[in-house]
RNA sequence: GCCCAGGUGGCGGAAUCGGUAGACGCAGCGGACUUAAAAUCCGCUGUCCGUAAGGACGUGCGGGUUCAAGUCCCGCCCUGGGCACCA
């Protein structure tokens, strides 16, 4: 007992049964248990300067109310809390106050547990995780050498998003209409050697695996259209007075005689080749004037569509004709081939750029009357030869075979899905472990045997002004190759990272068998497997420590492996992952991608990582507007504890709405759970401080209350198990409300009471249990259960309609027939005046629901 | 432009299978207790007509199906989210 208050004093309830939590470590999951388990996962926070925001303790609440509603049902239950904290912000801080970034993230992190301890959460603190530890980082880095050797990691001197601002590229997802997702920074298309990781090799697991899994429909959608896959063929057109063929990307092989004209885009390959003396100088700048264009200026500001004729002709494959090739931006080279066929009658920005440039437009669809053109729908061929009067269907099938018999075309697929980009310039990330050196050395240490599997079938390789260089995987048992300390953490201004200036990590005497290593300034050490190496300079993006911190929950002290696997086969996977929607795409398609290469090397044992997923919805500020610092309508949680206590402010925060809506933050209605809490209370808790006198062992409850209890259980068991919280409390006010009414209480019902409220408001639950002479914790009080028998009452209420509007109502046995009812209801005044001088044509009748009279 | 989710009192929201629309809470009004206030408790509270009993209307708008529609169907409007030259 935290006091013998006769009050509700949360102020020193609360810390105390938080310190018994703690000291009795009430959550810590049980090792080697023989219980079913439970693993219930939160998106683990960014420990930012700032703190706890309220949108912390919103999805954080609600995961936490069903972990300990399914350890109360007996389940072994794993619920963890770490720190994924890397990033740039930290790093941002770094650069200006020179403080060490992972002595801030440590401070930050104890401040940020801190919080989350004084709000009560069940987090098994024991097996906390943090992305920057060595510990943790090493096995990051074991897996991109997982990665790697399976060769999907690769190196490439490709177009990046480069920000400026952040001093860094970015990945595909983490840039919103030529901005950075983070800091809201403009970016620009550059050139640079960066890794990039093969996600598109998985592109229809990805999707395929997407059925299985417990999603919201809407998460599941945005993944599939990110992955983006298209099926149809590619065809090849021959070029006038060339050799090359031009090869096109087609959804619609159908509109194939539809095709007017060509277009590549003004990066592809062949622009050089094809475009005709006469045409050299409109083309060249053209070119040049769409590379000096930003992606914003090309996408969504082209109103106009812009191009150039190449000069040169392309033949129509199946007719002969002669189809003029145009140089235009509208096509992206990253897709498909990066030429298209274009048929302005069947599409509406080939329709858009032929009337622009008096191209012609040749129908080759029938559509539906009164269509007119760019028709983009499917109908029956015609102006297509030998194809008239196909449908779309059979006439994709048959071009296609066409194409396919003379070796111009065939089926393909295409995915919108890029590799992911995956280094950074920055210094607060997992380095590399990969050490770049020659030829020579590569094979030597290759040829050396003691690498065994982890060498790439094919080496990942690139060539620079100091010539061609390899990339060896540093040997897994030297892990982790850990950050080196720098003097600034300013990036090197050359578009390369700090560890560009730190030229004792950075160029190095190299061991390939022990991965040890000692300045190349210094002597060469003595040994044959010695050679002379480079580091990467990259690091790797905030995404890679998040992608399987779930695994390592299971297991965090593990020094042997990533996680042991009998962990792994009592925990497998999260049973509930809660998390904002706003990792629709990055982090959980990332997440699932690294996943299925561990299942590909049997490292775990299923296939998907979280089967079933939930987003907490957005919390806005009290005047319905997003959350900021400058519209200044934020709410600080430690100010709301302060003043009602965290067990008011969990109930208020799932009182407010469903737990997925978004919904606006709302300070008058909190009061109003804080006084629900305090008739809570007074039901317990005499004026005396000692038990209410009114509950009683003998107490003989009346029908009423033992259903309405029953109800109870059933109603908030039901909405536990769906996550609908904002019901289950509403029920318990109204059980309470109506013990209010009654002059003695049971004590098993008080205690029921109790058990159904705990998982809600633990805290005074554990007060008031203990109060109840009950030990230990109610949270591992057995969950009630639902008596069938008590559920029902003998009487019932029966609606009475007349033509299907309410007359009035009678409470009459539960199994009274249709001519009883019918009988009451002709006694109902209500219903006597509305049926008086009308006939009964007919008489619905619902069983212990309604009865309705139609009457003219 | 396309796709998805949503629109219910003064406010947040409830209505699980088509069966009393507005549970529960906030705010508001009236009352009890108190010297007074706070706290607590009780009652009322969708709109309109009516002293009342009761009646009419009512879930974004317009139609439809049904004995019965917030719920199902068709067509619009608005809000939020996602995608956006992906051929």
């Amino acid at each position: 007992m935290a006091s013998n208050s006769p009050d509700y004093r949360f102020t020193e309830i609360e810390p105390a049964w938080q310190k018994r939590w703690e000291d009795e470590k009430t959550f810590a999951a049980f090792k080697g248990c023989s219980k079913d388990k439970y693993y219930v996962l939160d998106m683990f926070p960014y420990p930012s300067g700032n703190g706890l925001h309220i949108g912390h303790p919103l999805g954080y609440t609600g995961s936490d109310i069903v972990a300990r509603y399914q350890r109360a049902k007996g389940k072994n239950v794993l619920h963890p809390i770490g720190w994924d904290a890397f990033g740039l912000p930290t790093e941002q801080y770094a650069i200006k106050t020179g403080a060490h970034p992972r002595k801030t993230s440590i401070e930050r992190i104890n401040y940020f547990r801190n919080q989350l301890k004084s709000l009560g959460f069940s987090f098994d603190y024991d097996r906390e995780v943090d992305t920057t530890d060595p510990n943790y980082y090493r096995w990051t880095q074991w897996i991109f050498l997982l990665l790697f050797k399976r060769g999907l990691a690769y190196v490439d001197k490709r177009p990046v998003w480069w920000c400026e601002e952040l001093a860094t590229v970015l990945a595909n997802e983490e840039v919103i209409d030529g901005h950075s997702e983070r800091g809201n920074h403009p970016v620009v298309r550059r050139s640079l050697r960066q890794w990039v990781l093969k996600i598109t090799a998985y592109a229809d697991r990805l999707l395929d695996d997407l059925e299985g899994v417990n999603w919201p429909a809407s998460t599941k959608k945005m993944q599939q259209e990110w992955i983006g896959k298209s099926k149809g063929a590619t065809a090849r057109f021959a070029v006038e007075g060339i050799d090359e063929a031009l090869e096109i990307y087609t959804t619609r092989p159908d509109t194939l005689m539809g095709a007017t004209y060509m277009v590549v885009a003004p990066e592809h390959p062949l622009v050089e080749t094809i475009t005709s003396e006469g045409q050299q100088k409109e083309v060249t700048s053209y070119v040049e004037s769409a590379a000096a264009k930003s992606d914003l200026e090309r996408t969504d500001l082209a109103k106009e569509k812009t191009g150039v004729f190449s000069g040169t002709y392309a033949i129509h494959p199946l007719t002969g004709n002669r189809v003029p090739i145009w140089v235009a931006d509208y096509v992206l080279i990253s897709y498909g081939t990066g030429a298209i066929m274009a048929v302005p009658a069947h599409d509406d920005r080939d329709f858009e750029f032929a009337q622009q440039f008096d191209l012609p437009i040749v129908q080759v669809i029938d559509g539906p009357e009164g269509e007119s053109l760019p028709y983009t729908g499917d109908g029956k061929l015609m102006n297509s030869g030998e194809f008239d009067g196909l449908s779309s269907k059979e006439g994709i099938a048959r071009i296609t075979k066409k194409l396919g018999q003379s070796d111009l075309g065939e089926e393909s697929v295409q995915y919108k899905l890029r590799d992911w980009l995956f280094s950074r310039q920055r210094y607060w990330g997992e380095p590399f472990p990969i050490a770049w050196v020659t030829q020579e050395d590569y094979q030597r240490a290759v040829d050396s045997g003691t690498l065994g599997e982890w060498i790439p079938e094919n080496p990942v390789s690139y060539t620079d002004e100091n010539g061609e260089r390899y990339a060896l995987p540093v040997p897994p048992s030297s892990l982790p190759l850990r950050l080196p300390e720098v003097e600034s953490y300013k990036p090197a201004g050359t578009g390369e990272s700090p560890l560009k200036n730190v030229s004792d990590w950075l160029e190095i005497w190299y061991n390939y068998e022990t991965g040890e290593f000692v300045p190349a300034s210094s002597e060469k050490p003595s040994g044959d497997n010695w050679i002379r190496a480079t580091r990467e300079t990259n690091t790797m993006p905030q995404w890679a420590g998040s992608c399987w911190y779930y695994l390592r929950y299971l297991d965090p002290d593990n020094a042997e492996e990533f996680v042991s696997q009998e962990s792994l086969s009592y925990w497998e996977a999260p049973d509930l992952y809660i998390g904002g929607q706003e990792h629709a795409v990055l982090h959980l398609l990332y997440s699932r991608f690294w996943h299925k290469v561990l299942y590909d090397e049997s490292l775990v044992p299923t296939k998907e990582p979280f089967t079933k997923l939930f987003h907490q919805g957005m919390l806005l500020g009290e005047d319905g507007k997003k959350i900021s610092k400058s519209a200044g309508n934020g709410v600080d949680p430690v100010e709301v504890v302060n003043e009602y206590g965290v067990d008011t402010l969990r109930l208020h925060l799932m009182f407010l709405g469903p737990l997925e809506a978004r919904k606006p933050w709302n300070s008058k209605g909190i009061g109003g759970i804080n006084r629900f809490l305090g008739r809570v209370w007074r039901e317990i808790i005499g004026k005396d401080g000692n038990l209410n006198p009114k509950i009683c062992d003998d107490a003989n409850e009346s029908e009423e209350t033992l259903s309405l209890l029953h109800q109870s259980i059933q109603k908030v068991t039901q909405d536990l198990d769906r996550l609908n919280f904002n019901t289950a409390i509403s029920q318990l006010m109204i059980l309470v409300n109506h013990l209010q009414t009654c002059e003695t209480v049971s004590q098993s019902t008080a205690k029921c009471f109790v058990k159904l409220l705990a998982p809600l408001a633990p805290h005074i639950c554990e007060e008031l249990w203990e109060r109840l002479g009950e030990t230990p914790s109610v949270c591992y009080a057995p969950w009630p259960t639902v008596d069938a028998s008590k559920l029902d009452r003998s009487d019932v209420k029966i609606v009475f309609q007349v033509n299907g509007k309410f007359r009035g109502q009678a409470s009459i046995s539960k199994i009274a027939t249709e001519d009883e009812v019918l009988a009451l209801a002709k006694e109902e005044p209500r219903v006597i005046a509305q049926i008086k001088g009308k006939t009964i044509r007919k008489v619905i009748f619902v069983p212990g629901k309604i009865i309705n009279l139609v009457a003219n």
